[in-house]
RNA sequence: GGUCUGGUAGUUCAGUUGGUUAGAAUACAUGCCUGUCACGCAUGGGGUCGCGGGUUCGAGUCCCGUCCAGACCGCCA
């Protein structure tokens, strides 16, 4: 061992006691008649000192060419601090050196190894194996790894068996684009790598192994965002024998016990919330349910009233900002002009001022009296003091307009405190959903996805009108997870991929294993499946993913670090078959 | 595919109405400092103002294009 003890491990209990440490040089403070190096490893910071009386002169003549990040060793006594630092655990003593050796030198590094680093996001993206070094980054890292192990205890305590299914798989027109790879023993082919294990982990219900669960890295060639990645990894779980409920249970307790083994939050009963409801209090299907400003729907209290704007539309709605009569005009304005930027697309805003004295000041006076107002207010569950803004459209593009400004206050209102925690079930999905650019019906979750009993008429009526035996994990505002209780039977199945566009044929050359499994004894089965990353995330309080990822991508889907993806030479792409390929082809 | 924001010292940023030798902090180097721990003090080196073009007597600053980065919309069964 190049080392007794790790750089978190002594105190004044160790007094006196030769060590040997190393690590990395965090910091070097010399005082002229002594210096002081924080020594650094994964575990802590010990201070070691050199000091022209106590230590030896070739040593202490070292110690003056310590720099950042250099790597060294050393020999020396535990002994009490002349001045201590109570703010660290090894605060009270430091290591008397009598030995130094450098390990390897380090070049100066490009940006500070600090909690709080000078570093810009693409430098750090770029020194990954640095910004690794930093102690917020690291933390992250060992939670994800509580977090993980965490939920792999409790899935095999629950009876669930960890199965790992193939990554080289076969791509399908449904869902995500495909990350494909080519075969170079079949020329012309290639291979998909998976957008999940659905179908795999559905196989192994047919194999009859009950309870699976894996966590898995996933694959979809879509764009980024700051909480979505091209690979991510997903704790995929399947049961047999279960229904909706059954499902649901299970995973509540999951996922309470997760909060109480890495946060010590109990977290009660999740509530559970139909998509219709979700969509008319909160115009989106994963609520942000830790504050309220739920919506109000005032067609019948705002239309045929002179005021054009809208009577003309499909919906008005509104909701109320806490203590918001406050604002000012140039506030108010501020809102208005946010709603109309493209990336929300609203025509703009109407206000109502509810005044702590009952009086109600608002951008529609003209058309509304105190009595209209007092409704809305009622309606948007206003009080006084409140401001009240309200949108007007069609239903589905008013909705999320109104969702994102509602999310945008209560963001800039701090009402979306990281340490608070609350889950919810979103339930009774659509089955499908039309898509006007194909003109046919997409699976509003995935195409095995088995619609509720009592709707299975409808699938021949009305197929817009079933729902399905889905339901969604939401956690502050979060999709963390979404599953389903699928579909087990070869004809049922059938009519699915009919009402999806699919051939007959076509549903035979994609799914046709899938099908013929369904032959031979395949239970009935549901499972879930929750986005890993965005879990611990949400746990270690951030929304952005990257910083919970070892080596994540950018913006652009690359790694900036090993610059991937990279051009491939002749050859190789000769091997690959591709060499077709004109290489500017587009 | 689209919208928006940004790109200036190793790093994070400031840079006014287009006008002298482009600044600060930090990092780095050197020196001083008898207990530091965000140590302090002094001195110093460090710039293709992303790239290309244009307007102008004159461009970090204005215009056009382009590349890169970030956020968002579309997309993400």
């Amino acid at each position: 061992m190049l080392r007794s003890h790790h750089c978190g491990a002594l105190n004044e209990n160790n007094t006196n006691h030769e060590v040997v440490l190393a690590g990395w040089v965090q910091k070097v403070r010399n005082k002229g008649f002594i210096v002081w190096v924080d020594l650094r490893d994964r575990y802590g910071i010990t201070q070691l000192v050199f000091d022209e009386e106590r230590t030896p002169k070739s040593v202490y003549q070292q110690s003056l060419k310590l720099g950042r990040e250099d790597v060294i060793q050393i020999k020396g006594k535990v002994i009490e601090r002349e001045s201590k630092n109570p703010n660290m655990p090894t605060g009270g003593i430091e290591i008397l050196v009598s030995e130094l050796t450098v390990l390897n030198a380090s070049k100066t590094p490009p940006f500070t190894i600090e909690t709080q680093t000078d570093g810009g996001d693409e430098l750090r993206m770029q020194y990954r194996y640095l910004d690794l070094r930093r102690k917020p980054i690291r933390e992250n890292l060992i939670f994800r790894h509580k977090v993980t192990m965490a939920v792999r205890n409790f899935l095999s305590q629950a009876g669930f068996i960890d199965v790992e299914t193939p990554y080289l798989i076969k791509s399908t027109p449904e869902g995500a684009r495909d990350f494909v790879v080519p075969s170079r023993m079949n020329s012309g082919q290639f291979y998909a790598l998976p957008q999940s294990p659905q179908t795999f982990k559905q196989l192994l219900m047919v194999a009859g192994f009950d309870k699976y669960f894996q966590i898995v890295k996933c694959f979809r060639d879509e764009d980024l965002r700051a909480d979505r990645q091209p690979e991510f990894t997903q704790i995929d779980c399947e049961m047999t024998f279960v229904e909706q409920e059954d499902v649901l249970v299970q995973f509540e307790a999951m996922i309470q016990h997760l909060l109480k083994e890495t946060k010590g939050i109990e977290l009660g009963a999740f509530p559970r919330m139909t998509f219709a409801t979700a969509m008319e209090k909160y115009g989106n299907d994963k609520p942000d349910i830790r504050f309220g400003m739920t919506f109000g729907e005032l067609n019948a209290l705002a239309q045929n009233k002179g005021f054009n704007v809208f009577d003309a539309q499909e919906l008005v709605v509104g909701i109320a900002v806490p203590g918001g009569a406050g604002m000012t005009r140039k506030e108010i304005d501020g809102w208005i002009e946010w709603v109309k930027r493209p990336q929300v697309g609203a025509k703009g805003l109407v206000w109502v001022k509810c005044h702590e004295d009952g009086s109600y000041k608002s951008s529609v006076d003209k058309f509304f009296d105190s009595e209209d107002l007092a409704q809305w207010a009622s309606v948007t569950g206003a009080n006084p003091g409140d401001l009240i803004f309200v949108m007007a459209g069609a239903t589905q593009s008013t909705r999320s307009q109104l969702s994102a400004l509602r999310m945008e206050i209560a963001e800039q209102m701090g009402l979306r405190k990281p340490d608070e925690y609350a889950a919810l079930w979103v339930t009774d999905f659509p089955l499908l959903e039309w898509d006007e650019e194909s003109q046919r019906y997409h699976a509003m979750h995935h195409p095995f996805t088995a619609p509720k009993k009592e709707n299975l008429e409808d699938l021949e009526k009305d197929p817009s009108k079933a729902k399905a035996n889905a339901y969604d994990l939401v956690l502050n505002g979060n999709e963390i997870g979404g599953g389903s209780i699928r579909i087990h039977d070869t004809a049922l199945q059938e009519k699915m991929f009919g009402l999806l566009g699919f051939t007959e044929k076509e549903a035979q050359d994609q799914f046709g294993f899938l099908m013929d499994a369904f032959q031979y004894g395949a239970p009935p089965h549901g499972g879930i499946a929750l986005g890993l990353d965005r879990l611990v995330a949400l746990l270690g309080g951030s929304e952005t993913i990257r910083d919970f990822i070892a080596f994540p991508k950018n913006n652009n889907g690359r790694d900036v670090m090993i610059n991937a993806p990279s051009a491939l030479e002749d050859a190789q792409l000769e091997e690959l078959h591709l060499k077709s390929l004109p290489k500017d082809f587009s």
